[in-house]
DNA sequence: ATATAAATGCGAATGATTTGCATTTGCTTA
DNA sequence: TAAGCAAATGCAAATCATTCGCATTTATAT
């Protein structure tokens, strides 16, 4: 893989943000040096073929979000009223999946959770 | 919400075929009775809302796919070599939602667990 | 320094989903 | 049962994220 401009400016946001991003959310902080949403595009499928970061998506929004593996081991709850976003920064997961593992033989590599509920404050104002 | 041809039918489709269906699948199944896409989209969108369905998102196929909520309590596996899919027809994530709802103060509503994994055929041709 | 494959920019294509609008349909009530 | 009205539909066009083709540029090995 060669290193390229894009490819360091967007590693590097993943970094320093270190939360997960969509892709137009990365042009937005790189358009200056202009970069194509295309080339952002190929820089995420090349990162995730790689193994660095994890594409999901979510049913509300249709754009993917990607997460940087090295960083974020956790999940995304997404709150089904007003769309805040929380990240786990750990997995609660671990001994749900060897059992499926044991039951399906299935080897699992990767996951797409992300939960989606209502977050405390929208439940306040639910009533 | 009022009783319609489509909406029988593609309620129909849920309960009888008892898998989950993408709207193309759908429209394949019923275009012989001049059924549209954007029909059947509205006539999903509408069901998703009463709670009678749910929409899941794979990150390698762009389509959705939808589920009968009351048949499928389960989740989906995907191999990310064949691209099969699996259905557990139980949910083994109740418990770590539990300590999720505890610690974040969520309420969760619905989860959109797609696992991705090498089912045990592939894993095998994989050496 | 050069060759070569890989990466990029640009614009156009794609493909799933949504929408506007005119028409039809299902349900309510007189 | 017929009339009226809101909701549902068909159709075609729009949308929007993502992908792709192709000519040009760039990073790296020799």
């Amino acid at each position: 893989m060669k290193k390229t401009k894009t490819r360091e400016e967007v590693k590097r946001l993943f970094v320093e943000k270190n939360i997960p991003l969509t892709a137009s959310k990365i042009y937005e902080f790189l358009k200056d040096d202009n970069v194509t949403l295309s080339t952002i595009y190929r820089t995420l499928a090349t990162f995730e073929k790689e193994g660095i970061i994890k594409k999901e998506l979510s049913s509300f929004n249709k754009e993917a979000i990607y997460t940087l593996k090295e960083i974020e081991h956790g999940h995304i709850l997404e709150c089904i009223r007003c769309h805040k976003r929380i990240y786990l920064d750990y997995c609660p997961f671990h001994e749900a999946n060897e059992k499926i593992e044991q039951k399906t033989g299935f080897t699992l590599e990767d996951e797409n959770h992300i939960l989606y509920g209502l977050c405390s404050d929208c439940k306040k104002i639910q009533d």
